[in-house]
DNA sequence: GGGCCAGGCGCG
DNA sequence: AAAGCGCGCCTGGCCC
């Protein structure tokens, strides 16, 4: 390389018949150079150019490319997700109306499915649903997309986003590579505490057979079926327990004597099926749960996960994550994110003042005259959710005196959303407008020939929707919050020291096997895997990590993002 | 034997 | 007391 030749601020990559064709960028999109790199070179290049600094890797989708990356031990540090950012534009308010990239369709496809697994020639159907690999479609839709970024109405907080996302999209990678340690012995006494010895050849364990035994005989019928539902309900009416559903809060209400052993028996069953030994066989490997976590898999903008149940881990099994020996985990959430985000969001200085000590909802209980702190949380979830009875329900017009920015914000996104409008979060991620169905459910109603039931079903649907734009501006900017929290964090841990090789957190990969790494991560909560002699400053990265998020979004506005943070040898919490 | 739905329950 | 947001996964029961 000559002198003259300039760094590259982006490379865009694409696939040509098994080789990776390459694109270097100058920081105006303007092409610098192309390369054609096989693919046996490939991963070597990307670390070359990694190790040089200040690239920005542009590529289709990020579990396309990052985990092999990641698997030979080459970590990146910032990327451009062309298939993210693409649903991020499409869809924003702030972008305008007639852009383009709102009409390129086929990167409206679904990505890989984020399992490492070789490229689906097999089972993805010819054609169909394929996202464009090829340079030349990733030229374009980033030139799209930097002009609908740099053209959109607050270009700030929308390439704030994108780049959060994509972040996202490396840190959702990197969790699969260096997983969730996970201690199998554990898991076992667990289960074999709550449900008896697991049995030699299939069948129930004996603490769960024992308690069927208790519910049939309280049903008085040694043969009665417990797992269908239809058939459980006719057994409970025979003995005089009236209930409609089998759920456990109506069963709760009844006094019968097989009300408490039949709750226990669904709650054994439900660990056994969920999470249960086959579960432990089928998703914990090697010391590591490893899910696939899918960013943006919600709609608000949240995280989904596929495969494991990545966002379902019960509190029981908790003490079965546990660090590898002399590594410890920091275990860290935010204390109630929503409220807090809203708070910003509305510009509430009241309602930041309650963030500020210690307990919110006691404050807010203090401020809004309401008689403790479990009503004030019932009157905000109320408020954030759209609750229009019950003591919830009732609880939220004091609220909205005592905070009326907040409440107004709130209030506005339901009140657009019903009207079949959409709403937007914090930095632009705007919901998805009604449906056609909807729609027609709204036409019919005002039809000449409307009746009675097309109104109330208008009606019906109308609040339903207006339930959900109303959630989506909090919920997607607390998601927000959380994206930029973790992208901080992550820059923040890779700037920490590397543990001698005979301390490795073997299983973690080769990436993050010698440092302290993200392990886990859910809505509002992280665990990180740290040597133990880092564990401290991983608890403080943490911690400056969401203040950082904090001022990131809202600038100088007062909130507080408080933590819960605690260092322990398992995710127990305290 | 696979696809789909409802009920139920785990998580935030 | 059981309304009021967003998910994924398991089961039984139904369909083809």
């Amino acid at each position: 390389m000559t002198r003259a030749d300039p760094r590259p601020h982006w490379i865009v990559l694409g696939r040509d018949d098994g080789d990776t064709l390459w694109a270097s960028l100058d920081a105006t999109g303007a092409t610098i150079a192309t390369d054609r790199v096989r693919s046996a070179d490939l991963i070597a290049r990307i670390a070359h150019e990694e190790s040089l600094g200040s690239v920005r890797w542009v590529w289709s989708d990020t579990p396309a490319w990052y985990p092999s990356l990641l698997a030979a031990g080459v970590r990146i540090a910032r990327c451009h997700d062309l298939r993210l950012t693409h649903a991020i534009l499409r869809d924003s308010e702030l972008v305008s109306a007639g852009h383009p990239v709102r009409a390129a369709r086929a990167w409206d496809a679904a990505g890989v499915d984020g399992t490492d697994a070789a490229p689906a020639l097999f089972d993805l159907p010819s054609g169909a649903d394929a996202l464009p690999g090829d340079l030349d479609s990733a030229l374009a839709e980033f030139a799209r997309q930097r002009d609908a970024l740099d053209t959109a109405s607050d270009p700030g907080r929308l390439r704030l986003l994108t780049a959060a996302e994509s972040a996202g999209a490396l840190i959702a990678c990197e969790l699969r590579a260096a997983g969730l340690p996970w201690n199998a012995v554990e898991h076992d006494r667990i289960l074999t505490g709550m449900l008896g010895e697991r049995p030699a050849h299939g069948g129930l364990p004996a603490a769960i057979v024992a308690k069927a035994t208790e519910v049939r005989d309280a049903l008085g019928d040694p043969q009665a079926s417990l797992d269908s539902q239809p058939k459980l309900l006719r057994a409970l009416h025979r003995v005089g327990v009236n209930v409609e559903s089998t759920s456990r809060w109506e069963l709760r209400r009844h006094e019968h004597p097989v009300v408490v052993p039949l709750i226990e028996y669904k709650r054994m069953m439900r660990l056994l099926t969920a999470n249960g030994w086959s579960w432990l066989a089928e998703w914990v490997d090697d010391d590591r749960f490893r899910p696939v976590y899918v960013p943006a898999g919600v709609v608000t903008g949240r995280w989904a996960s596929s495969g494991g149940g990545a966002l379902q881990i019960p509190r029981q099994l908790r003490a079965a994550v546990r660090a590898d020996p002399g590594w410890k985990l920091i275990v860290a959430d935010v204390a109630q994110l929503e409220p807090r985000v809203l708070a910003a969001m509305s510009s509430d200085t009241a309602l930041a003042d309650a963030a500020r000590g210690a307990d919110l909802y006691g404050a807010i209980a203090e401020h809004g005259k309401l008689e403790g702190r479990e009503k004030a949380k019932l009157a905000l979830l109320g408020a954030m959710y759209g609750a229009t009875s019950g003591e919830s329900g009732r609880l939220v017009p004091q609220l909205r005196r005592t905070y009326p920015r907040a409440m107004k914000l709130v209030d506005d996104a339901a009140r657009i959303g019903e009207d079949g409008g959409v709403v937007s979060t914090w930095l632009g991620r705007t919901s998805p407008p009604p449906s056609r169905a909807w729609r027609d459910v709204q036409s019919g109603a005002t039809d000449d020939a409307a009746s009675a039931a097309d109104t109330d079903l208008a009606r019906r649907v109308g609040r339903d929707r207006g339930r959900f734009t109303r959630n989506f501006v909090v919920q997607g900017t607390a998601a927000e919050w959380a994206l930029a929290w973790m992208a901080e964090l992550r820059n923040r841990l890779a700037a920490m020291p590397v543990v001698a090789p005979e301390r490795a957190a073997r299983a973690s990969g080769p990436v993050f096997a010698r440092q302290a790494h993200l392990a886990f991560y859910l809505h509002d909560e992280v665990v990180v895997h740290a040597p133990a002699e880092h564990a401290d400053a991983a608890a403080d990265a943490i911690v400056e990590a969401a203040a950082s998020a904090g001022r990131l979004l809202f600038g100088g506005f007062p909130v507080d993002f408080r933590l819960d943070v605690h260092i322990a040898d398992s995710a127990e919490k305290a």
